[in-house]
DNA sequence: TCGATTAACATACAATCTGCATGTATCTGT
DNA sequence: ACAGATACATGCAGATTGTATGTTAATCGA
């Protein structure tokens, strides 16, 4: 056995190839933008050369598409790990969970990466699609619990959930932005409660 | 009098040259999308060089940037004209300016313009700035109206109309995408109809 | 009215960038 | 071990953006 020449499997190779593409991608991705980002600067920036990015992805865009891919899947991730599965009160974990989801979001260049440049390079449904198996089905499962229990109205959950999402992103651009936190969450839980068949009862 | 030479003045030069440019650019832009769209394309679709376009916009971007200001402004212009300024029931008034912003959102390609490629090529900071001068700000006046009357809960007024437009931008996007009207409007008059301080006491 | 200045373009150019085609080294299955 | 597949590396063609430079037409003061 000779390990003097780094004898990988091509199993490796592909993962840490793709691994440093995606990782260098984001970076650049977040602090400037797509449309700014040069496939050069990619490359150059994780360590390998064009001819690896365009055999491992079809053009730029499937690149974003996987570092997009990624992104959703660690925010729906930290939102699940801080809302623990069995709640007591559901509306207090549906506002818990919004709260978990403005958090995760202020991960820098976030928001410009599933908010802005990912509806416009791969296009709303695509975003849908991606939010719709990871965070926003949080959201949509909440819902949808809260109208069997009777704790809000009973409405098309999916819809609902779309639009709830929405505020949500705003909401979260807003902050990012410099906004009083304290305006929108108090916008957002209003929303919410609004939902619920009875008027302001709160504890 | 010569009219032979077609004397025009500097004025109507420049303002021709730009309504073309504009009118142009908004075609091409719709019809594909901004980053899809070359300005030699858009030129040959003017009826004018790339000199000219240069000359009347700092850039592809600047010229972007007033499709999306008179885009704007159109839509706020037809939301305006469709509901006439005395209303008796400012809860209908609401819900009736949410149908006309969806009617005007289903011109072709606006939802794009307004909701994908603005915000990303030009920044959810310069979108906001546009839409709080035109159709947000109906939105957010008739919001503040609600709560002076006592309609709905007193809260912060532009955090709550952002992020209640962000939700109306979302429906607007998933009808154009064909899903079903009804479930979207339902959603929207559920969010509407939560803000006011008692339960479901309608007429 | 006329010359000078400025505005409104037209044209050419330099720097990039993207995707692909082709060539080479490395790995894998038999 | 060897043939084929895989993982790259390199070079090229076409296209795009912004600018620099040149030209024509309008404007403005004397």
């Amino acid at each position: 056995m000779q390990e003097r020449k780094e004898r990988r499997s091509n199993r490796d190779r592909t993962d840490a190839t793709r691994r440093h593409l995606i990782a260098a991608a984001r970076r650049l991705f977040t602090e400037k933008s797509y449309a700014e980002t040069s496939t050069p600067e990619i490359v150059a920036a994780a360590g390998v050369t064009r001819g690896a990015l365009y055999h491992h992805f079809a053009d730029k865009q499937a690149l974003f598409r996987a570092v997009i891919e990624q992104e959703a899947a660690d925010v729906g991730a930290e939102i699940e790990a801080s809302t623990p599965a069995g709640a007591p009160d559901p509306r207090a974990a549906l506002i818990a969970g919004s709260d978990a989801y403005f958090l995760a979001m202020r991960v820098p260049g976030r928001t410009r990466l599933l908010l802005l440049d990912g509806p416009a390079v791969l296009g709303r449904t695509v975003l849908d699609d991606i939010d719709g198996r990871n965070a926003n089905r949080t959201l949509r499962d909440a819902l949808a619990a809260m109208m069997q229990s009777g704790a809000i109205k009973s409405l098309p959950v999916a819809a609902l959930a779309e639009i709830l999402g929405a505020a949500f992103d705003r909401a979260a651009l807003a902050i990012e932005a410099g906004a009083p936190v304290g305006d929108y969450r108090q916008a957002i839980v209003a929303l919410i409660d609004g939902l619920g068949p009875h008027p302001g009862s709160g504890s």
